[in-house]
DNA sequence: CTGAATAGGACCGGTTGGGTCCGCTTTTCT
DNA sequence: AGAAAAGCGGACCCAACCGGTCCTATTCAG
């Protein structure tokens, strides 16, 4: 599977905080709660994205995460690669020594186009198009 | 990293009974020497391969994998599906009632058509498009 | 100064990928 | 019939990785 729980969590992460943008930073708790992401996990998926420049963190009392980009300008690609690092769908372990096909691999060259095609459909898609909506007010709470 | 070696080795494997077709059965061990894979892991993967109909295989003296599929016939696609599974990119492990996008998942349908493009990739190459040429007579060896 | 917040390192249990071993069965050859 | 040459298949193994926790250090608002 080449994307795992950390590209979900850390895209949702994403999604709501482009729509808290303008409310100011917003904290891990809040985040983790909403979203149900194991707070300590998306500690540090947070932690990351913000060394990559995605996000800015906050630190001491009225602090927390604010999305450092704006979303229609940052591709999907972009954000999973950060988050993941590059979309690898196939690594060749041999050297020309070890392997006979080496000199002319088919693989290789397939692997590459599947890889480039992965990489056009998510360039399509910014981050704006992944919207978080507020739910409706949960309907077990009994709100009539 | 969606192929693994194991992938690699099989499709490696089929290429080489692909061209040894007409010549009756190869043997597990001509394969493995031949392609320098660990034999005893290749055994499995054309066992495997053998139960999906794709090799035929024979016991006793004399014995070995016959191919049993067309080269032309058969589409990377299906060759790769029967040795690792359908080709899942991601999946989705949350249900209705924990994750606050369920009901209208971006992340599903995005990685959903990546599938499918990828799908599409391996659908164009057929066996056939995948030739195994004998080394001619390795430099090493002095021939001249 | 204190408390609310992130940063970050250590650690951990389960799964899986890659691979081995060995005894069993089938088939052919003599 | 028996020996030898294949594949079959189950048990096992190891290391890496993924998802996740915990604990301490740091930073900053009031
Ligand atoms: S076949 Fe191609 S990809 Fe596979 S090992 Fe040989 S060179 Fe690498
Ligand atoms: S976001 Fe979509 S894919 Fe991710 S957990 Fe929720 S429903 Fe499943």
């Amino acid at each position: 599977m080449i994307f795992s729980r950390k590209t979900d969590y850390g895209l949702r992460a994403l999604m709501y905080l482009a729509e808290r943008r303008a409310r100011g930073p917003v904290t891990l708790s809040e985040i983790a709660e909403k979203l149900m992401i194991p707070k300590a996990f998306l500690s540090k998926i947070l932690q990351q994205l913000a060394k990559k420049g995605v996000v800015r963190s906050l630190k001491g009392p009225s602090g927390g995460f604010v999305l450092a980009v704006e979303p229609a300008e940052v591709t999907l690609q972009e954000i999973l690669t950060e988050i993941d690092g590059p979309t690898r769908v196939f690594e060749c372990f041999a050297t020309e020594a070890d392997c006979t096909f080496y000199s002319d691999c088919m693989m290789r060259e397939v692997f590459g186009e599947v890889e480039d095609q992965i990489g056009a459909v998510l360039a399509r898609y910014t981050l704006a198009d992944f919207r978080y909506t507020d739910k409706p007010a949960d309907s077990t709470a009994g709100k009539a």
